[in-house]
DNA sequence: CGCCTAAGACTACGGGTGTAGTCCATCTCG
DNA sequence: CGAGATGGACTACACCCGTAGTCTTAGGCG
């Protein structure tokens, strides 16, 4: 199940407020995307017909909900991702990000305590 | 600069190679991709049409040499994927790998040289 | 010297994507 | 009650992508 980037903007606002109607979605993501409802809710039509959403009915509307898990998602997402550009090397994903963006001390810090638990 | 995961194989190549004939670079790519050499000139020429590769005229045929640099196509890559899945942050992203593939020790070993250098 | 082949140029085509528009039914407010 | 707003269903449409096919031309080989 491939989801597109417009997809992905939408499923997020779904994982962090499940049961959310279209309208809503539309609102949460005001801010960020210049979207007009119509194009919401075509993204959310697609990620039903796609199995990454659920809806159920609430009078006359939906009510959205993520069919798929956010953990399981993005691990996937990530795990492409290294294998497509980085040939599966994690370290040199790390490398470049720090490079070019640096890290923050919060990152750096995250790490640290990550690679500890690792080498247990 | 757009770059599909289809062209980015190629381009790949030409990183490795430089002034790559086409023919060549159609061979290069035989033993991990079913391509037919004209997908592989659609490739090129589309990359080409992209500025993401050049091309330099030798007899009836052209060699072809990437045009942008693959240390900052990887970094950027790297900044909008984790921007879009992961909210920017780099150290959930290795947390996630880690989780769902597991990291070499190659990569944790390189991970804590890095993380060594950019604490200093 | 003529023909096959290989190179690039141009064309194709079905499916995904971003970004909506239209149609119709229903709810709501005056 | 009637009209406009709102919800979902269906439709649109240009552009990208993967994956080639055709056309034309120029060398290379017999």
């Amino acid at each position: 199940m491939k989801i597109s980037a417009a997809e992905l903007e939408v499923l997020s606002v779904l994982w962090e407020q499940p049961g959310i109607a279209a309208s809503d979605v539309h609102e949460a993501l005001a801010n960020d995307k210049d979207w007009t409802s119509r194009t919401v809710k075509t993204l959310l039509s697609r990620l039903v017909e796609k199995g990454a959403a659920s809806t159920q009915e609430d009078g006359r509307r939906y009510l959205y909900f993520p069919a798929i898990d956010e953990e399981s998602y993005k691990a996937k997402a990530a795990g492409q991702f290294i294998d497509r550009v980085f040939s599966g090397r994690a370290a040199p994903l790390v490398a470049y990000l720090a490079d070019s963006r640096g890290l923050t001390s919060q990152d750096i810090e995250d790490l640290e305590k990550l690679l500890g638990d690792l080498k247990k």
